[in-house]
RNA sequence: UGGCCCUUCGUCCAAUGGCAGGACAGCGGACUUUGGAUCCGUUAAUGGAGGUUCGAAUCCUCCAGGGCCAACCA
């Protein structure tokens, strides 16, 4: 049978993961290689300063930054700042710090606020040529007029105002003639559009409030439609990649800088906003832990925000394979948990140092060993598996702290840690066998007696006998007392979003999200290290000397994430 | 009485009319001085019904489910 017209198939095996292509990527690679807008791929990332970036931002941001890098164009940073009420110059300099912190450099720094004038020049020009008219109904009365998603809206009475009476309207507007609310500017397109963004979308409204940049020199702002689109045209931006609820938008988009006279304009594309589990992406929802006091601040490492990660101890290199790993795409996406944490992990595992910290302290005396005695122990800061040397000398001595979930009276099955008659290694240590265990009058375990044998320093049995078991230590005598905070999830649900009816989001913030733990012991060799340090505390997770609050003598340790834990799943059996 | 968008393993992303693949998670094993890491193996999906076609995840129709739009927020 030759009539089969078989085409050849697609070669997939030489293709580079890296220049894998998303249906952004893709769309922009097209436009790239057909010179469709006559100059180099621009895109842009347009925060409003008025909060703290967070981790969907971060997945904005490697796109916009990405694809400008990728396609050797530029990607400008604009602040969205149009509404004087909720911003802020420090967001603006909490924002810029958190973009260079992730490792990305913006091609020009824009304000919106700086186009006031020639977007008020647009306007004169709309309203001259019949495409745009001043409103003197009230909020509410607008509102009503424009229907609903079911029945179409109703013109306003001033929807036909002459010209000449708009025009005077409209600089007696932006003169500070008229109260807040008193008229606003609206495009003139269709009341009965499908769309409702079309049904002669508002312009400028009228606030007396000073603008962080701009102070009082304007008293008419441009609302999000009229100033975004026209910013991404002003600045010659080809690409306008934003998240899917703009969808919409799009049209009125199009309409506005096709009315304005741009030629090739910049084209919107909207991909899935992130969503992650066990915690909140919203900026309103970020607002409201931090001005409740629900969390410290924006940078409380159980943020969502960029400055939570990184004082969590969250580095951007692990944020921005988090980015590559999911991808972009058009559907709505919620990410599990587990996914970004083996990017944090993924990241951590190949960068940071071993040390030794006991969590919850028990004491582990050996019996057999002198009491004046302090061996200093050579401990590699690395597990042979990672490709970096160095080592730490470790003190040794009679009396040890170890963990208290790493001795059982009564182990259960496949318990491999301490045990009564049990013998266990302590790491880069000895082979220690307990012989005895001491209790309060309350029956509590206080102490734990051991002998530990001379013969297996380092923690290699001369005659080769094994033992299921290695655990973590510090002596007592030379343990730094420390200060652990155990973050874990903001949340105790996986979508906080999706409440029943009527249930405040904060009702269901995980109530253990932090666990502080004072009296925790570490080795001495971090006693000089700067804040703001990591490392892996072995056999626990990894953590980060709290950058604002540890100092030398108080030493705070921030819990980035806990190792994976297998012992914990059969335990649970 | 609307418009638009989305739907592929548990989760996320591919497959662009031609063998449904990768990552994370899970499970099993090897290795291990971290119950970590690493390595090997493995479970697991095209929402449903029609249609077009030699051939459909892909194109068409209908249905179902989910999302966005009725702020002088962005």
């Amino acid at each position: 049978m030759t009539h089969f017209n078989h085409p050849t198939p697609p070669n997939t095996e030489n293709r580079d993961p890296a220049a894998r292509k998303d249906f952004l990527r893709e769309k922009v690679s097209e436009d790239a290689a057909s010179g469709r807008f006559g100059r180099p791929i621009h895109t842009r990332f347009p925060p409003e300063p008025n909060g703290f970036l967070h981790i969907g931002h971060a997945k904005s941001i490697c796109l916009n930054f990405g694809i400008a890098r990728q396609f050797a164009g530029k990607c400008n940073l604009r602040f969205d700042d149009t509404n004087p009420t909720t911003e802020d110059v420090r967001y603006v300099e909490a924002i810029r710090n958190d973009i260079r912190w992730l490792g990305f450099a913006w091609g020009e720094e824009r304000f919106a606020s700086d186009y006031f004038e020639r977007l008020y020049g647009i306007a004169e020009e709309l309203v001259r040529s019949g495409k745009a008219y001043v409103d003197s109904q009230s909020e509410e009365a607008i509102r009503e007029g424009r229907g609903t998603v079911t029945v179409p809206g109703t013109p306003s009475p001033f929807r036909d105002r002459p010209v000449e009476e708009n025009l005077d309207f409209l600089r007696r507007m932006r003169a500070g003639e008229f109260a807040d609310g008193a008229h606003v500017l609206r495009a003139r397109i269709d009341m009965a559009h499908p769309n409702m963004l079309m049904r002669d979308p508002l312009l400028l409204r009228i606030r007396h409030a000073a603008h962080y940049r701009r102070g009082t020199a304007w008293c008419i702002y441009p609302l999000y439609d009229f100033a975004h689109g026209l910013s991404d045209a002003f600045e010659g931006i080809t690409h306008s990649l934003c998240t899917l609820e703009f969808k919409d938008n799009r049209e009125l988009y199009d309409w506005l800088v096709r009315e304005a006279g741009f030629d090739r304009p910049p084209e919107q594309t909207e991909f899935a906003r992130l969503e992650l589990d066990y915690t909140v992406l919203s900026k309103r929802k970020l607002l409201r832990l931090v001005t409740e006091g629900l969390v410290t601040g924006w940078d409380d490492p159980r943020m969502p925000t960029i400055a939570g990660l990184r004082r969590r101890g969250v580095t951007p290199e692990a944020i921005r394979a988090f980015a590559d790993t999911i991808g972009v795409a058009r559907s709505e996406a919620r990410i599990e948990l587990a996914t970004f944490e083996h990017a944090v992990r993924d990241d951590l595992n190949m960068r940071v140092p071993r040390v030794m910290a006991v969590t919850r302290p028990l004491k582990l005396v050996l019996t057999n060993y002198p009491a004046d005695r302090v061996e200093m122990l050579d401990a590699p800061l690395y597990p042979h598996d990672v490709p970096k040397t160095g080592s730490r000398p470790v003190p040794f001595s009679r009396e040890l702290w170890i963990e208290r979930d790493d001795f059982m009276e009564e182990p259960p099955k496949k318990f491999f840690r301490l045990a009564p008659g049990r013998e266990v290694r302590l790491r880069y240590g000895y082979l220690v066998t307990c012989t005895e265990v001491r209790k309060n009058q309350a029956g509590e375990i206080i102490e734990i007696h051991a002998t530990y044998d001379p013969a297996t320093r380092g923690g290699d049995a001369p005659d080769g006998r094994r033992v299921q078991g290695t655990i973590h230590w510090v002596s007592a005598a030379h343990a730094l007392d420390c200060e652990l905070r155990l973050y874990d999830r903001l949340c105790a649900v996986p979508d906080p979003d999706a409440l029943p009816e009527g249930q405040d989001f904060v009702s269901a913030l995980n109530p253990s999200s932090l666990i502080t733990v004072r009296g925790a012991k570490v080795e001495p060799s971090v006693a000089a290290d700067p804040a703001g340090s990591r490392y892996q505390f072995e056999r626990t997770g990894y953590f980060i000397s709290d950058p604002a609050d540890s100092r030398a003598g108080a030493l705070v340790f921030n819990r980035t994430v806990a190792l994976r834990d297998s012992w914990a799943k059969v335990k649970d059996r």
